[in-house]
DNA sequence: TCAATATATGAATAAGTATTCATATATAAG
DNA sequence: CTTATATATGAATACTTATTCATATATTGA
């Protein structure tokens, strides 16, 4: 053995902080109002702005922070960027959380 | 109508703020940890301070924290403070987000 | 090419937060 | 009653992060 602490352990941390860094993603109003209406459909980052009311500059910033979390993917249409939730899976977590909030 | 926003938006904005709030309470590596452990078992302060390899002070932080969530509950039982999650669903979170990460 | 529009990004700042330290409270044991 | 153990908590600090501002890149239309 190379060491005391059990493998299962060190994989546990690995992946705790791979969810924590999961739930820190939509741990905020901001990006969890795009999470939600990416949810109901794409949108490009215009319409983003309008929607959630912040600036340009602040929604790009969540943005990409979703992005680097795979979180969002975006399909380029001429000068306009759609952004669409990554995979159904996402929606799911959303929904979960949702429902916690709405019949907690 | 009071108002040029509607109602609906209101809603949804106010149960955005409260999805962030428990995401972000779900959005830290320590108090993940927390929550992995209590989907498994109930602990008290000492065994989750052990487990964890935080201070005292620190896990008894984060514990208030998760219980002004409500995310955890507590069961007296002499000097010792047993937390176990407040109900099946907050598990069912967890786990939604744990799946994720190991599948993504 | 030039102007206009859409989006992205780095730097700065303000607000939030995790951890520590010191200490308080509560319970049990002797 | 006194001491030891278990847990909680306020204040301070170091660190993170959301937003803004200024500006850059890219695409379209004239």
């Amino acid at each position: 053995m190379s060491s005391e602490i059990p493998v299962t352990n060190e994989l546990d941390e690995m992946a705790a902080a791979q969810v924590a860094e999961l739930f820190s993603a939509l741990g905020d109003t901001s990006r969890i109002r795009i999470i939600a209406l990416l949810s109901a459909a794409e949108m490009n980052v215009g319409q983003l702005v309008e929607c959630v009311g912040l600036s340009q500059s602040a929604v790009s910033h969540h943005l990409r922070h979703l992005r680097q979390m795979r979180l969002v993917r975006t399909r380029k249409d001429g000068r306009h960027v759609y952004y669409h939730l990554d995979d159904e899976h996402i929606k799911d977590i959303f929904r979960c959380g949702l429902e916690h909030v709405l019949h907690g």
